[in-house]
Formats: C-alpha cells, structure tokens, sequence
DNA sequence: AATCCGGGGCA
DNA sequence: TGCCCAGGATT
C-alpha cells in the first residue's frame, strides 16, 4: 500500500504547488511564524485565524516578546479564537524557549513533543515545515484524505488508529520534502477531500483513491457519534454601582481560566430567572443587589454541552464585592470592558449593556 | 483509553 | 436550528 500510495505523491506535491493558497505563515524561514500559526490552526479554520494571526505577529513580533508580555495581554489578542489554554499553553512554551532555551526551538519531532501546546500534530508540522524531518502531520484533514483513499474503516477518533496512518505515511513521507509533503495533505483535504462535497474529478490522488473508484467517500472517515450535549440555562448579573459594573475573573484551573465574565450561573431546577441571579449574586460576590431589567438572551455552544444567557441589569444594594468564585473581582467604568478579555459569549451581553446604559 | 476544553461552517 | 468538524491535556 505504502508503494501505491508513493506513486500519486509527485503529482500530489505539483498540484499543491499550483493550488495551495496564499498565508502568511506559509513559506516562510521564521520559525516563529510557524509555530504561532500551527497553534492558532489547532481546531481552527484557515480564515479565521488569519486576521488574528496578522494581529498577534505585530503585537509580538518574537518568542522573547510574547515571553516578556502580560498574561491578560495575550488573552486579550486571543479574545474571540477559543480554546484560551492553547494561548496559555504558547505563552509557558516561550518563555521556556526565550530563557532557557537561547530563544532557539527544539530542532527534533519528539524534543518539540515536551513543550506545552504541542501534540503529536503540532510538532510534527513544525519539524517538517521548518526543520524539514520526514515525519508526518496527522490531522483531522490529513485522516479524512488517508481513511477514503484507503477504505480504512477504523475509529479514527481511537488514538491506535492515528498511531497506524502515522505508520503508514511515515513510511510514504519518505524521500519528498516533508514540510511540503504534510501541507500538501492537509490542502488536499481542506479544499478538495472536503468532508461534505469532496471534488472528486481535480483531486490529484483519484487514480489510486478506493473511495473514488467504489463512490463510498462519505462513508470516511468512521468515528463514533458524539454524546447529546445537555443544555443549561444561565442567569447572568450586569451589577451598577455608582457608574461602575461588576466583573469577575476565572481561576486558573476553571475552563476559560483568566478570562472576565460577569457574576451568574445556572437556574436550578423550580427556580426563575429572577431567584438565580439574586442567589448567584450573593454566592459569587457577596452583594445583595436589585434586579432593574432583562437586557440580553443569547445562546452559546461548548463542545459538551450548550447554554442559554439570560442577563439583567441590577443596582447594588449591600455589602462589599469578594471573589467567592473568581480569582478576583473589579468594578470598573463601562469603556473599560474593552480592556479585559472577555468569552465569545459574552460580546452580545456587553453590546447590549452599551446600548441599555448610554 | 476516555474525557474534557471553544467556536465556526454549512445544509 | 441542528449537525459536523477536531488537537492537546488530564486522569
């Protein structure tokens, strides 16, 4: 299989040089460039990252910035891109590379492995992009194109299975330039081996592609069914005081650690809106508060499971704010917000806080 | 090996 | 609106 496959790989690397497109990242010998971007690109499509990328590069231009510069910065260019410990997780790796590391990456596969933030996939794209070692990146695009050309039904969602078409395309990888090699996959995958309407008839492996000779490309690649994702119900508190509102930030160990949000939770069962927010008022922060109008209803999807955001608008009435749940907790003047990292979640919440104190 | 972490695209 | 997509860390 590994010699049939070795066949198509030339024509694969000449369709890529035609088609591949145009990234700032690509292509170039800044090793810093790479390695940001393969961050950024971990669950993440190509043009979403490439406005935050462009901005995160200028913000900080080296490892050595990035390592020197504040946590809430570096949140706060994240802000919006999701999944905030893969920005945590950068920032640990380069101050380790700027001060103990001579500012120079690791120049092996499996030496890139002990970073934080870089898997199997990461690290595997930065040797072969920038060091150009014959080791293959497995992603999500890369397993789709290799389980329709092969008709390999196994659950690519088992980590044995990655293990095997690593394998196997370390074997194929051999001999082509690596870095091409990996990206010229995981293209092939994200523009023509799409999941839902792959183009069939300009991919440059349809000769060999079993999928395409028996029509079975979207039965590839197999993965179990995800669980159903339960839904909660949140009420959230915009607390004023004097011209002040009230935030919060996340502990360190919470999911979205070191982000803001504004004090709340989930409406337990028989309880209204209403009762929710007093109580988690109270829970969070301490504050006895009174509820003045509803300004905000939005829904949001996590991976696990979905909310619905339900927020009001309350004046303070007593007591003294403490971060019972956060880390810490601030009251700060509305155009400040704009200062703090905040959850996707909440940008229709604080839009519509803008409007209802203007 | 199984489970936990966002958020966006598309039908 | 519901379904699909998907690397790394943790346990």
């Amino acid at each position: 299989m590994t010699e049939l496959i070795r066949t198509a790989i030339p024509g694969l690397l000449a369709w890529y040089r035609v088609n591949k497109r145009e990234m700032p990242w690509r292509d170039t010998p800044d090793f810093w460039k790479v390695w940001v971007s393969e961050i950024m690109l971990q669950q993440t499509q190509v043009e979403t990252v490439r406005p935050y990328f462009t901005e995160f590069i200028s913000k900080f231009p080296d490892v050595h910035s990035l390592a020197r510069a504040e946590e809430q910065e570096v949140l706060k260019a994240w802000e919006g891109l999701g999944y905030y410990t893969r920005a945590r997780n950068l920032q640990k790796a380069a101050r380790k590379v700027s001060a103990e590391m001579n500012g120079q990456l690791p120049k092996s596969f499996s030496r890139l492995l002990d970073l934080p933030g870089l898997g199997p996939y990461s690290a595997a794209a930065i040797a072969s992009i920038v060091f150009k070692e014959p080791v293959p990146a497995v992603d999500g695009n890369v397993l789709r194109v290799f389980t329709r050309l092969t008709e390999l039904g196994d659950d690519i969602s088992r980590p044995q299975t990655r293990t095997l078409v690593f394998g196997i395309l370390s074997d194929v990888i051999s001999g082509f330039p690596p870095g091409d090699f990996n990206q010229a996959m995981m293209e092939l995958g994200a523009i023509v081996c799409k999941p839902r309407q792959p183009d069939c008839p300009v991919c440059p492996l349809n000769r060999i592609c079993a999928s395409h000779k028996n029509g079975t490309q979207l039965r590839f690649p197999v993965k179990k069914k995800a669980a159903v994702k339960p839904h909660h119900l949140i009420g959230v508190g915009i607390c004023m005081r004097e011209g002040k509102v009230l935030i919060a930030k996340r502990h360190e160990k919470q999911m979205l650690a070191g982000l803001w949000e504004f004090p709340g939770g989930k409406i337990e069962n028989g309880e209204t809106e209403e009762e929710c927010i007093l109580r988690e008022m109270r829970e969070e922060t301490g504050l006895t508060v009174e509820l003045v109008r509803k300004i905000a209803k939005t829904d949001h999807a996590f991976t696990h499971f979905s909310i619905t955001l339900n927020a009001w608008l309350c004046n303070w009435v007593s007591g003294e704010a403490q971060p019972l749940s956060g880390s810490e907790i601030r009251w700060i003047l509305p155009e400040e917000l704009d200062d703090y990292p905040f959850p996707k979640a909440n940008k229709v919440i604080i839009k519509e806080f803008r409007s209802a104190v203007k």
